[in-house]
RNA sequence: GGGCUAGUAGCUCAGUUGGCUAGAGCACACCCCUGAUAAGGGUGAGGUCGAAGGUUCGAGUCCUUUCUGGCCCA
């Protein structure tokens, strides 16, 4: 049956409210929008606006360091580039200039390793090795500079889709010639140091294409060779008995009896030192035996010989060899043994025992053959114990004349088995078999590698330079301890253990994709390479590029040289008949560089108040970015440096496409943007280890979701509200306001955030802002004052008052914002100043910060503490059916008498309908005003609430807002 | 194997020089609001501080050992 009588018409006050109103999306739309925000900076030319309006700024001097260009972005790229972004962004609100330019590193063997095993499956290789040397490496160069071209274009446009502000139309490779140019201009320097040198080190070597060969061309493979265990004569027997606590023959102390049974105490035979190798090839390079200090050794009598081993192998090396009886005469620590010498068994010379960290008791003898010029150990070894890299073996893999007759000429690879019979023959040969393990082969001839030393150019650590005669491992160890900042602090501590224990840095490479050391080889056989020469030969290459190296005559490239002016040249120089060398620089010497090749040549500035990377950098770029900038002007090239840990996955292992557990950063941007991603960065602990999951993003938006409804919020109640006009209504600010009182806490977020973001400490500045956004403002300050925005006359005091303090308070927070998320700050600043889309140009990231000097009275934490105490009370009132606060008055104490002056502000605070003072109170109490009149607009029982001339239940204020006094 | 570093609620993190019942936020549960509404507010539950031992009146904090990760070397 249908209802006779219509539901009875009762006056609606809800148009007559002042209800939010934006055009500021609840929805962020991020994929779709940021694309466009960027177009409109980028037509705007918003980069270049920033530097042509503070050109009269203070600069603030930041760095990029080089990622290198072989593959699309990946989440350490979008890490370390959100960071640095805030950074320069932050420093862009403090009103500084900022000119950030972004670096790829181009050289290097990654990419002319890609490029070749590219060209090797087309099968061009071989067609490669019929070229010239110089055609060769220019046809390999050609191709490694478009591969690097290709990523560099990929990774710029992936890093500007993260919304990072960068000199993107004018970026710094490590291949432009005019950073070429200022890298040796950086080595010239180094010369004119005195730390430039020429030295001896064993490489990986192919013989097959006489050359030397990187880690990542290495394949191991299995291959059989000969194992031998020699021994080595003791050159004093004297001093090895002493050494094991024995005499050296009968009869050589006076006090010694004839007692038979005191034979114990002598050693009437020379012992031997048993060393094991696999490498018998690489015997006549010994120079030493090395031991470790801790382990024990023994000395062994067997089959009438007596020999030196590690006490733990001895069992296992008598059982190989076959030998039947054996006694251990006595036993001592390694430590003793250093010292001791030892005649070669084959060679006219003798070596000595030293010590050695690296010596393990798991294979051979624990004795260890030491030939400096055949091993990567070795080598270190023979650095520390002042031995040469003696390596007896040419380039084609045959000894040289200072071996022996018997093996002069012949190939190593046949050596192994004369060296073992001529050691048989002479009675040192102990043992041998032949055995198969995983040896290192080239990748590209298939043929086993060996060690070898060859001449390489090194940077000297601790010779004296001439500036103050400091080395450069103590100018860089007090520039660590004193000069320059960490962050995290025990970053110093990790980069001082490095620089204490680098070895010299060997920067010359026998590669093909690089730029090349400048030294040429004079008719006498010396080399040439003056700090003058390279200054003209970059300058040359700063016209040319350094193809010009392998283009052009010797006479071409040193065009700029004057020999005349030249004190170093060498006498009898006769340009005309020199021939180029064929090294490059190791990369990291370009990167290491950049200081010059960017800030001081672009005029940027020097040094850097920042550089930010990756903690490996602390052995990478920052080490070797402080030696070059140490060596060449005595000045660190950063004030300070700020590491981030790497990205590991939620387990916290790290990332790798074989485990499978990568994220992929493009597939982030498609579904989250780019500023949720900003803001996950922001939010991480970055100092560490950083975890990352996909289901993080989720977080990391919800999170952003929050920050964006409460700026939604503010704008929707500045509808029609001039900015313009906030500072003469927020003049006559009551100190005991709730205005006020919000606006003294966005005045002193924004010192915390500002202070957070000059330390980097982005994650500090996030949480206050969050906090700021949730709490300050959602929950306390937008909830007290929505009665008064919505109810209040359109322009009554009250309202304005708080529309002025909803006004600053979203533009401070736009400022805040700005350097974390570009895009949304962007856009609300635009919908606060009511920018017309059309308007292309106007843009937050223009702003700076603005002073705030607001304070509030120092009585309102009481106020925040009662109201505490208030929601506590109306949470239990709750059981008594008061479940509306606005169904709820309030009775105030006694002892809250003194915040009268708040009262007016408390009904709202509290998000009830009434605050009473009242008198003979003790206690709080919760008044139930359920029976009160409802005014039909406010919902609040005020007391004031009556039927008004329209037939309306209406508070007097809301009456008065409606017109009806 | 060495240097540096981390391990606190399901998750992300705070926890000054050792000092009250170890704090936030998110997520979760319950409630309110329905005039921020694919929003907003309130309340609550949740931790033997990686493990073991030690110093101390008292240890998340200091010492030793150990386990599990990370970066860089070897």
């Amino acid at each position: 049956m249908p209802d006779a009588t219509p539901p009875q018409e009762k006056p609606s006050y809800k148009d007559s409210l002042n209800l939010p109103k934006t055009g500021f999306a609840m929805k962020a739309n991020l994929i779709q929008a940021e694309p466009q925000s960027l177009k409109r900076w980028e037509e705007s030319k918003l980069f270049d606006r920033l530097q042509s309006t503070r050109a009269e700024a203070e600069p603030f001097v930041f760095h990029d360091g080089p990622p290198y260009a072989n593959g699309p972005i990946h989440m350490g790229h979008m890490l370390n580039k959100v960071l640095k972004d805030l950074v320069v962004r932050g420093a862009l609100m403090e009103g500084r200039r900022v000119r950030f330019v972004p670096g790829w590193d181009t050289h290097g063997l990654p990419i002319e390793h890609k490029v070749m095993t590219e060209l090797h499956e087309k099968g061009k290789t071989a067609k490669l090795d019929t070229l010239l040397p110089e055609q060769r490496h220019m046809a390999i160069r050609r191709e490694c500079a478009a591969a690097a071209t290709k990523f560099i274009g990929l990774q710029a446009e992936q890093m500007k889709r993260l919304l990072t502000l960068a000199q993107y139309a004018d970026p710094y490779y490590t291949l432009m010639p005019q950073y070429e140019a200022k890298t040796l201009e950086v080595f010239a320097d180094l010369i004119d140091q005195g730390v430039v040198l020429r030295a001896l080190k064993p490489v990986h070597w192919s013989i097959a294409n006489k050359t030397a060969l990187a880690e990542a061309e290495l394949e191991y493979e299995d291959r059989e060779d000969l194992s031998v265990y020699v021994d080595f004569e003791a050159a004093d027997r004297a001093k090895v008995a002493a050494a094991f606590g024995l005499l050296a023959e009968a009869g050589a102390s006076d006090d010694a009896s004839d007692d038979a049974s005191d034979d114990a105490r002598y050693l009437d035979a020379t012992p031997s030192f048993m060393i094991w190798t696999t490498t018998p090839w690489t015997l006549p390079a010994n120079l030493a035996i090395a031991v470790h200090e801790r382990a024990r050794y023994a000395l062994v009598e067997m089959d009438g010989s007596t020999t030196i081993m590690a006490s733990a192998l001895v069992e296992r090396v008598v059982k190989k060899a076959g030998i039947e009886k054996f006694v251990v005469r006595a036993e001592v620590d390694g430590a003793k043994l250093v010292g001791l010498s030892y005649k070669h068994p084959f060679c006219d010379r003798t070596g000595r025992i030293v010590s050695a960290d690296y010596v393990t008791l798991e294979d051979g003898t624990g004795l260890v053959h030491t030939a400096p010029g055949h091993g990567a150990d070795d080598y270190r070894t023979g650095l520390r114990e002042g031995l040469p890299a003696y390596c007896p073996v040419r380039e084609d893999g045959t000894y040289d004349d200072s071996v022996p007759m018997w093996l002069r000429g012949k190939s190593i690879w046949t050596a192994n088995a004369e060296v073992a019979e001529h050691l048989r023959a002479s009675g040192h040969l102990v043992y041998d078999h032949r055995f198969t393990h995983s040896y290192p082969h080239d990748w590209r001839s298939k043929t086993p590698v060996i060690f070898r030393a060859t001449e390489q150019w090194f940077i000297g650590v601790d010779l004296p330079m001439k500036r103050d005669g400091k080395s450069l491992r103590q100018r860089a160890l007090a520039a660590i301890e004193s000069e320059v900042q960490f962050t995290p602090e025990w970053g110093r501590n990790r980069m001082r253990g490095m620089i204490e224990s680098r070895p010299d840095w060997c920067v010359s490479r026998q590669r093909s994709w690089g730029l090349p050391i400048p030294a040429f080889k004079m008719q006498d056989g010396a080399t040439f390479l003056t700090a003058a020469s390279v200054r003209a030969i970059a300058k040359r290459f700063a016209e040319k590029g350094s193809d010009a190296w392998f283009l052009e005559s010797p006479v071409e490239l040193l065009s700029h040289y004057e020999p005349a002016k030249d004190p170093d040249a060498p006498r009898g120089l006769d340009i005309t008949t020199l021939s180029k060398l064929q090294d490059i620089f190791d990369v990291w010497f370009e990167a290491g560089s950049s200081w010059n090749a960017v800030l001081r040549a672009r005029g940027i500035g020097y040094p850097a108040e920042i550089y930010l990377e990756g903690s490996d950098q602390h052995r990478g770029w920052f080490q070797l970015s402080l030696l070059p900038a140490l060596g060449a002007t005595g000045v660190p090239p950063f004030k300070r440096l700020v590491t981030h840990g790497f990205i590991v996955d939620k387990d916290g292992r790290k990332m790798s496409k074989s485990i499978g557990n990568t994220i992929d950063v493009e597939a982030l941007l498609k579904e989250y943007g780019a500023d949720v991603c900003r803001w996950w960065v922001a939010g991480i602990d970055y100092e560490n280890d950083i975890r990352a999951d996909s289901e993080f993003f989720k977080v990391a938006g919800e999170s952003y979701r929050k920050v964006r409804n409460t700026i939604r919020y503010l704008l929707s109640n500045l509808e029609g509200f001039d900015g313009g006009e906030c500072d003469s209504i927020l003049s006559g600010l009551a100190h005991t306001s709730i205005d006020n009182w919000m606006l003294a806490q966005i005045a002193s977020t924004q010192a915390a955030v500002r202070d957070a973001v000059s330390r980097c400490a982005f994650r500090e500045a996030q949480q206050a802002i969050y906090t700021l956004c949730n709490d300050t403002l959602s929950a306390i300050y937008c909830a007290a004052t929505k009665d008064r925005l919505y109810c209040d006359g359109r322009n009554s005091p009250r309202r304005r008052a708080s529309q002025a303090a909803m006004y600053t308070a979203c533009d401070a927070l736009c400022r805040m914002l700005a350097p974390f998320l570009p895009h949304t700050a962007d856009e609300a600043f635009r919908s606060l100043t009511g920018m017309d889309p059309s308007n292309t140009a106007g843009s937050i990231h223009l702003e700076r910060y603005r002073t705030l000097l607001y304070t509030c009275d120092p009585r309102w934490s009481e106020v925040l503490a009662l109201r505490e105490v208030v929601k506590g009370e109306l949470e239990k009132a709750k059981s008594r059916g008061i479940e509306n606060p606005l169904d709820a008055g309030v009775l105030l104490p006694t002892s809250h008498h003194h915040l009268e002056e708040f009262l007016a502000d408390l009904p709202d605070l509290f998000g009830v309908s009434r605050v009473v003072l009242a008198r003979d109170q003790s206690a709080i109490e919760i008044l139930d005003l359920r029976a009160e009149p409802r005014c039909e607009r406010s919902w609040k029982r005020d007391g004031s609430v009556r039927t008004r001339s329209d037939g309306g239940l209406l508070s007097d204020r809301d009456a008065q807002a409606v017109g009806l006094a």
